[in-house]
DNA sequence: CGTGGTTTATTACTCGTACAAATGCTATCC
DNA sequence: GGATAGCATTTGTACGAGTAATAAACCACG
């Protein structure tokens, strides 16, 4: 699990940050979805780089579902429903900015559906080597608290090796992706309101489920972490109901 | 919900092509992870193609999670839990030859997590609009089965607006990977052996609880329609227990 | 007045070459 | 023997030219 220390590159390189300028322009509504960028030419003009790198970034913006590119065209916004918004970069390309109440929700929701049923299916399937890993990362995770990043990675290391240890390689896919919304989320509340309860009883809770094998508990108490995860994030109440009521999507969407 | 008959291109464009079959090679287990692809210069001369559009292939795997290129290193697989296996492309590409065991098996059983919760959401949440969308997809079903292309759209188009109506973008997102894997899993069910049962007694089971607004009906149904799914596939038994036991994977995961 | 095919203009797509930057490897020096 | 500077290799970036796809304008025809 510290294979996650794979060694990247260390700055992004510059199609890269080309497409999470614009990914980030995109997924926070400042391109709305039908909008056609400019052309290829006059885009990589104005940003003083060669067409050769803007074409890449669309590339990479395109293999995510965020935009689609055709001659006599152009390159246009995708619609909301074709976003890959489980990718890791969209993921945290949306929650880069602060998130909008209803992706917070939806990734609430999400969590609540998936990761109580990845607790039970892990608690049947982990391994000592799994056990171990979990106990080390909530041990870690007790002694630094979520105030310190040291603690925050033992966070998304406990949650990511719960979910690895389904052994199922699409709820591991959905690690990265989950990891990547929780740690900017956590970073998130800890900027808007250091956390006051102490969250590693409720994982140490899940943790004794899973190390007696014992499903049901394991789902109980995860459904009661996240429970109290929800409780603990200042959901930012939208006085406007501007954006709530989109005339345009909801009639498009069927 | 023909929203999805958005114009696409024809064809797939040169690099869109490359990455396709480079993307199966990989997904196939043609090229492990670890494995260290040609150079830029040799590969693209051997497919005689520009390095420009060799690179912009490129460029689509590694935002799929599937590579990462490093100068001095090259372009390496990247390992299995990196991959965005929920990725649209990722997933036909899986599906595009005959698919693991492993993979059909983690495929129903996230479907099982996800959709009957997504049911009973889309019970309370799901509007006139949604209700008569399913309705239409149902009878089409109904009346072409799966054997016609056309009663397999329907199946999809059923199984979109399901996910559709629970309103959470996240869920929403699952919609385009998993109908992909669904629908290619339906044409390789075809493949090996027709249907013999006829499935859409299942689907009006869920529909007459969403139609309802009965949640628990709906989620009840739902588990009922994929439990029957699983029974109706044919998992084909792998006789050589070789690529069960990755023993480089086993150790390198946690 | 509409309808269907044809042309045209625009845009992304592909190509080839050249040079720059990053980085693993190695020889060198202390 | 360990740090360090140089080297070689591979990807990264740039530019310019020509090709292919296609939406929209156009025109002939019923």
């Amino acid at each position: 699990m510290s294979a996650s220390k794979t060694k990247r590159p260390r700055a992004l390189r510059l199609h890269g940050s080309i497409a999470r300028d614009i990914g980030v322009l995109i997924v926070s509504g400042r391109y709305r979805p039908g909008h056609i960028l400019d052309g290829e030419v006059a885009a990589s003009s104005q940003r003083q780089v060669s067409r050769t790198a803007y074409r890449e970034a669309m590339r990479i913006l395109s293999a995510k579902g965020l935009v689609n590119s055709r001659p006599r065209v152009g390159t246009r916004v995708s619609p909301l429903e074709e976003w890959h918004l489980l990718d890791p970069d969209v993921l945290a390309w949306a929650f880069s900015g602060e998130p909008e109440p209803e992706i917070l929700h939806g990734l609430f929701e999400l969590r609540t559906i998936v990761e109580p049923a990845a607790a039970a299916l892990a608690a049947v399937r982990r391994s000592q080597a799994h056990l171990d890993n979990m106990h080390r990362a909530l041990e870690s995770m007790s002694k630094h608290t979520l105030n310190a990043e040291e603690g925050r990675i033992a966070d998304k290391e406990f949650h990511a090796t719960l979910l690895m240890a389904t052994a199922n390689p699409f709820i591991v896919s959905l690690t990265n992706g989950v990891t990547a919304a929780v740690n900017a989320l956590t970073e998130f509340k800890q900027r808007i309101a250091p956390l006051k309860r102490d969250p590693a009883p409720d994982h140490w809770r899940v943790y004794d489920a899973i190390a007696a094998k014992d499903g049901e508990a394991a789902r109980a108490a995860m459904a009661e972490l996240i429970r109290l995860a929800i409780m603990d994030t200042p959901i930012k109440q939208r006085p406007k109901p501007a954006l709530a009521s989109r005339p345009s999507r909801a009639t498009s969407v069927v």
